[in-house]
DNA sequence: GACCTGGTTGAACACGCGTGCAATCATCGG
DNA sequence: CCGATGATTGCACGCGTGTTCAACCAGGTC
């Protein structure tokens, strides 16, 4: 048969192909042989490549899909930091979304511009929740704002892939879910707490620190 | 000429290929080809695995020894959150050895059962510094120490992982050290800031979460 | 000098990878 | 009915990988 064209809700070839390779990412890393994907898909190798030029075509196409639907679904789940509580409100939708947040793990675990995209996108997003939450008076205002954003963004996102397995290892995406909750609860009291309570009991530290810095910014 | 026995400090040939192994993989990451460590070393793929038995081996090998490099020199300089201090004054030795905090880090990056060893090691040593610091009053305590300890530490390392190139992108032995400061200090007012002064301007979050726990810990 | 031991090498092998190519097959427009 | 079109496949090529093996060569020992 030809292109399924619009048979009661299969999909073209195409995404059948582009949907298993998000899967196969998301579950075996980025670095996914083009032979396994076809077989997961069962199809031929060469197929994918006919519809996609390449396997860095492949890889690309995937690259803008995901990025897309998750900007879509303006979601926060990547970053604890931002908002707690939305967190634990959307652990339940995640299952739906399984493969992409895989996928999404897998490319910053793999490194490269489109994770460095990713990342920045989190950051800006992340400043501008923070500066509404200081003008809300529920965040305390900083010193060094985007910094902080951009410190606060990779310690949560850098803590989760610290928890991921190996690029080269296995990540079963039915036991996704469960496995970011119970991250995630192993690390929300501690998070609250220092948040909430200041780690260190006075701020010596600190202000050694901010007076070297301003000493070497007047005497350069 | 046979192996350089005692000759005025150069190395046996095993000796050699370690090293170079080990600033090998430091500088293009685990996967670095056997065949790129000999040319590298000015010897032959065959002796290397005749010395160590394999590619496995070589890896076991290096590993081994970089760790216990590491805990002999019992530094903690991977650690900001442990001791921002300490970092400070250690980063002047860190070009020493660049090329083994480079390994380190190419392991964590690779994951496996080696960097997890190697993290739980250093949870312990953070856990203790913080109790250390909890009785002598610097560090406020915690209602999950143990918890708390291995955020701070995932926190730390995954972030500084983060900004590590891609797993087979290049990693410059000679501007690490550079690397790693110009990081530490992009990171540090922000860190002991959030260290210092609590993020969050109320406990309402943390209370909230803490009588849901309660109220799930009492009525299973 | 013969013999053994062990460091050292280059060639060859098997494997998996992405890719290119020719052939097949189903479907559609004329 | 018939070429055109495009989906789809199997095969083979080149490359890079880790590993194997036979050989060579330098000393030390009898």
């Amino acid at each position: 048969m030809r292109s399924a064209k619009a048979g009661s809700g299969d999909l073209t070839t195409r995404a059948r192909i582009r949907d298993t390779a998000i899967r196969c990412v998301a579950a075996d890393g980025v670095d996914v042989s083009l032979r396994a994907i076809a077989s997961e898909c069962g199809v031929s190798a060469s197929l994918i490549v006919h519809h996609f030029g390449s396997r860095a075509g492949l890889r690309a196409h995937c690259d803008r899909y995901v990025l897309d639907g998750i900007r879509e679904r303006k979601t926060a789940t990547l970053d604890p930091g931002a908002g707690a509580e939305a967190l634990l409100e959307q652990s339940a939708h995640i299952e739906r979304y399984a493969p992409f947040v895989g996928y999404v793990l897998r490319s910053l675990q793999a490194g490269g511009a489109s994770a460095t995209d990713f990342l920045d996108h989190l950051v800006d997003d992340t400043y501008d929740y923070l500066e509404k939450a200081v003008r809300a008076g529920t965040v305390r205002p900083s010193r060094a704002p985007a910094d902080r954003a951009r410190a606060l963004v990779e310690f949560s996102v850098g803590a989760l892939l610290l928890q991921l397995p190996g690029p080269d290892e296995h990540l079963d995406l039915d036991t996704l879910p469960a496995w970011l909750r119970a991250y995630t609860e192993r690390l929300m009291l501690p998070m609250l707490e220092l948040y909430t309570e200041p780690l260190l009991t006075d701020s010596s530290l600190l202000d050694a620190y901010l007076s070297v810095r301003e000493a070497s910014a007047t005497r350069p």
